[in-house]
DNA sequence: TACGAAAACTAACAACTGTTAGTTTGTTGT
DNA sequence: ACAACAAACTAACAGTTGTTAGTTTTCGTA
């Protein structure tokens, strides 16, 4: 029924997310979108119900695909060298598949409203995942004991940004990518 | 005889890059400013020639802190993980030195006008600088013959992001981060 | 071919934007 | 006490913002 509706609607949430990427939320008008798109900017309300919603939609749709990958590496049974390799490869399938998207919910996360706590509160459980896989590695000794919060901070701020990175390697395959940041991220650069 | 002048231009300036770290310099409106200053909006164009000059001063002068560092490290004579180690104790005291500034040089770049081709120079003259220190590396044996491009953007994400994640620590000594960073980003968390 | 819905349009709104002009207030050195 | 000047003010501008109301066009289906 409304199958063209939601498909239209979503090339809505596409483009914008694009020039999301390019100028932030707050520069990026509906009359930027809506030329963008072919059409005039009252236009655009025939299939989204404002600029915030676009946003909601962009941000939270990742934020909840990040939880549930890390909900599924959780439960996993993995060990925690192998929980990071898949952390790696849940952030680089997800910033390959949404490269626009990844820019909104790492730049523009405090333009939401009604969301910001939800997203918050993802991020943060997001976190203590995260925090608590390393604490685990640090205790069973597969990795070195230094601060989980410095090894936190600096691995996901790599994986955070790597929809910036992406798209300027185009001749670079995703696999091996896991596996040089593998690499890189735990076993280091030293020799 | 203009210090008070350049003092109050100065603490607009310092106040305006706090606002910018917050939400953006696109969402950040001349009024919100003046309100934060304690004045009226049409009170900053004593002081200050325009919105743009703002943004520009903030971002160039860090960028031109980065290249001189830089500079500084490159003619040093140390070798590939000396320069590393200086290159990460540069990025944790300029940040810590301007946490507000960098979150500007890191997201609002692409809204400078004039200055933005000079800013996009430095950054890649100072990114062939790092590269170049890495390959060395590699030829010498230091490092591991991994994608110079890969290691580069792991290190220099986390360095940039700095400025969201030392707000947050204060407990944590500068030194120390310092020297728990070359740890993590040199010899990997790996045991 | 005619109909109904989807999706475009024009026109307009009230609020907000950066900025200017001209004026008043406050301070400082003579 | 007063001149000089920095730094605040009020008022207003022209352009832009997200959004609404009402109307016309497009197009698949009956």
């Amino acid at each position: 029924m409304n199958n063209k509706a939601e498909t239209r609607k979503q090339e809505i949430i596409r483009v914008a997310a694009r020039l999301f990427k390019e100028k932030g939320y707050s520069a990026v008008t509906m009359r930027d979108l809506a030329s963008e798109m072919g059409i005039k900017a009252a236009s655009l309300y025939n299939h989204i119900d404002s600029k915030q919603d676009i946003l909601d939609d962009i941000i939270i749709s990742l934020a909840e695909a990040f939880t549930e990958g890390m909900r599924r590496i959780q439960s996993s049974g993995d060990n925690c060298i192998g929980k990071l390799k898949q952390i790696i490869e849940l952030h680089v399938s997800l910033s390959s598949q949404n490269i626009y998207g990844m820019a909104s919910l790492n730049n523009d996360w405090m333009h939401l409203t009604a969301k910001r706590d939800y997203y918050k509160q993802l991020r943060s459980n997001y976190e203590d995942d995260f925090r608590s896989i390393l604490e685990e590695g640090i205790a069973s000794g597969e990795i070195v004991n230094e601060r989980p919060e410095v090894m936190m901070f600096s691995i996901l701020t790599t994986l955070r940004s790597l929809y910036i990175w992406i798209p300027k390697k185009e001749e670079l395959d995703l696999k091996e990518l896991s596996t040089t940041l593998n690499q890189i991220l735990i076993k280091g650069i030293n020799k």
